[in-house]
DNA sequence: CAGGGGAACTAGACACTGTCAAGCCGGAGT
DNA sequence: ACTCCGGCTTGACAGTGTCTAGTTCCCCTG
């Protein structure tokens, strides 16, 4: 009931999400997390487990917030090509407004999603949403469609990890118009020559 | 002359990489490096800047095994859909086949490429083998199909990254030969349909 | 109203890291 | 013969994650 409670443990959380968005993924150690919450070295371990659990605590968030993303690209375009692309856009939208937290979130070696249910619960409700996307605009099961949707997250997953890891300043320029420009122009070229036109853009 | 001269300077390098391949990047340390070199933990500061400089050579070398991996299916295989699919077969074989180096050579924290001319110079040279192929294949000039190659490129990173991620162990067997087929029906189910059909598999 | 118990938190220590600073040492050049 | 210097070693420092051992304080029971 107490606020007070849990306060620490947002805190904690609150400090660690802010280091991940200052300076990444290194910046983010368990020392200046709790000094930066006003806590002694030791009290992050009295609510999480070690390091990589509160790494998985912010991913959770992650994938929801991935999520969120995708859900609303979905309900606000129409069934089949347009919608695939929008859901793209939506994933590396998500990926260039959060960009450390979207490494994170695919850093097996910072956090192995086996290890904790309720995130990977979570990260696949944020998988399920293009999938079914993929599924209607080829007309098969979920199952069967597979390759298709690996495909297209293979694709979109791709281009997020090349923008953000700069291997694409050279051939885009460096403001964010020029890769959101790109990524619709890539999306677009992708799912309306595989799954048919569509009148947009 | 000597070859006794750069003698420390190759262990160091040989024994950073067989660090990476044991266990990936984060056991590469500079004082483990030294140790497996049977020299001080200073010594490696003397052919090195600094580690990136180490991750820097890694990773040169990386590059131009990855572009060995290209060339050779690119000329193994006619111009065209076909050249296309062998070129990104290639590319994840490579990842797969050197996972460690893989992901230390997309690490923009670990190693900033603009620091190591040289080392980006053959990382330009290993993405040009697939940007001349999809050129060809879209019978454009190469900047003409920028979008085409960009396109090209992520679905074959992303697909590379999330297998090594693990994020398609819950589709996909934990086996290399199932991902190796995953790999080949993806990349011919992309090529076929974008650039017309091909007889092979 | 004691008093016991446990949770939240602190403090100290350990082994480890990357890197700076100083010293040693042997061979090349003048 | 003497100096210089590059390759290398040793020592130190601040920083890390995490183990262990206290300390403090609130709640629950008798």
């Amino acid at each position: 009931m107490t606020p007070l409670r849990d306060d620490v443990r947002s805190r904690i959380l609150a400090a660690s999400l802010e280091l991940l968005n200052e300076g990444g993924v290194g910046a983010l150690s368990m020392r200046e997390v709790a000094r930066r919450a006003g806590v002694s070295h030791q009290a992050p371990y009295h609510h999480f487990a070690d390091r990589e659990a509160i790494l998985a605590e912010l991913v959770k968030d992650g994938f929801s917030q991935l999520h969120a993303y995708e859900a609303r690209a979905s309900e606000q375009s129409p069934p089949g090509a347009e919608r695939i692309t929008a859901i793209g856009i939506a994933y590396v939208s998500f990926a260039l407004d959060q960009p450390a937290l979207f490494q994170l979130m695919f850093r097996r070696e910072l956090v192995e999603l086996q290890k904790f249910p309720q995130t990977e619960e979570i990260a696949d409700e944020a998988f399920n949403v293009p999938h079914a996307a993929v599924a209607e605009a080829c007309g098969k099961s979920m199952d069967a469609c597979m390759p298709e949707m690996l495909a297209c997250w293979s694709m979109v997953h791709g281009l997020a990890t090349l923008i953000l890891e700069g291997k694409l300043d050279h051939q885009l320029g460096p403001g964010r118009e020029a890769r959101d420009a790109c990524v619709r122009e890539v999306m677009s070229l992708y799912s309306r020559q595989r799954y048919g036109e569509h009148s947009k853009t």
